[in-house]
DNA sequence: AATGCATATGAGTATATAATCATATACGCA
DNA sequence: TGCGTATATGATTATATACTCATATGCATT
């Protein structure tokens, strides 16, 4: 729980977070969505992958991250408060229209 | 949101939090029970205060710390959530076991 | 007014976490 | 096999957070 809640109190992985409701994504299109550099990334997805938040599989040179099932199903209430509040924080808009802006461009088919 | 959440990614301010699931407590008692330093105790609750978690008010010197009812309206799911993950963490049986012993000390009645 | 107790806070140190840069690894494809 | 791309990670620096000690404040009691 502790580690849960350490992953979740920071900022820049509510925001891969909060982009991650709608669906998979590799490193490169949250690199690119969110304007961060790779290794940034690399880092906090790993954070959210110890800590159970995330799981992960690759594909070719692709590693794709999604969120847990297991951590969806054990821990529902706190889900649930993130799917509510997330959308309340102050970068969720503008992120999402560069989200939007990035799938179109279809980055990471292979 | 985000301060919420950071202020709960910390075991001291968790531990504070699981013994004041039983009522609110001055500083001392919890300096007692949970055996931290003054000073601590009173930055920690000053940092969930802060995120608007905990609550207080003053009687004689005391002041007395408990959770905050706005926060637990506004933050139904993740109150729920701690309330069941927050009794499972390692130090959660010892600390309950020291809170009775200082309870019954009666050591803040004015 | 002087003393003792509860609490808060300034200042400093210790420690943990985030960010960055450089590099390594691993894969696909020409 | 050699090159380009995606990702991970070691090493360093920057920054934030936790802890400690000393001290200040405020109230109660004598």
């Amino acid at each position: 729980m502790t580690d849960i809640l350490k992953a979740l109190a920071d900022e820049t992985r509510l925001r891969i977070i909060s982009q991650m409701f709608k669906g998979e994504m590799c490193v490169c299109e949250i690199e690119e969505c969110l304007g961060l550099t790779q290794s940034n990334v690399s880092r906090h997805l790993n954070v959210l992958k110890k800590a159970g938040i995330f799981e992960s599989y690759k594909t070719a040179q692709w590693t794709y991250y999604k969120i847990s099932d297991e951590f969806i199903k054990n821990n529902e209430d706190l889900y649930k408060y993130l799917i509510i509040k997330i959308k309340e924080l102050p970068f969720y808009e503008k992120d999402s229209e560069n989200f939007s802006g990035c799938k179109l461009k279809n980055m990471c088919e292979n």
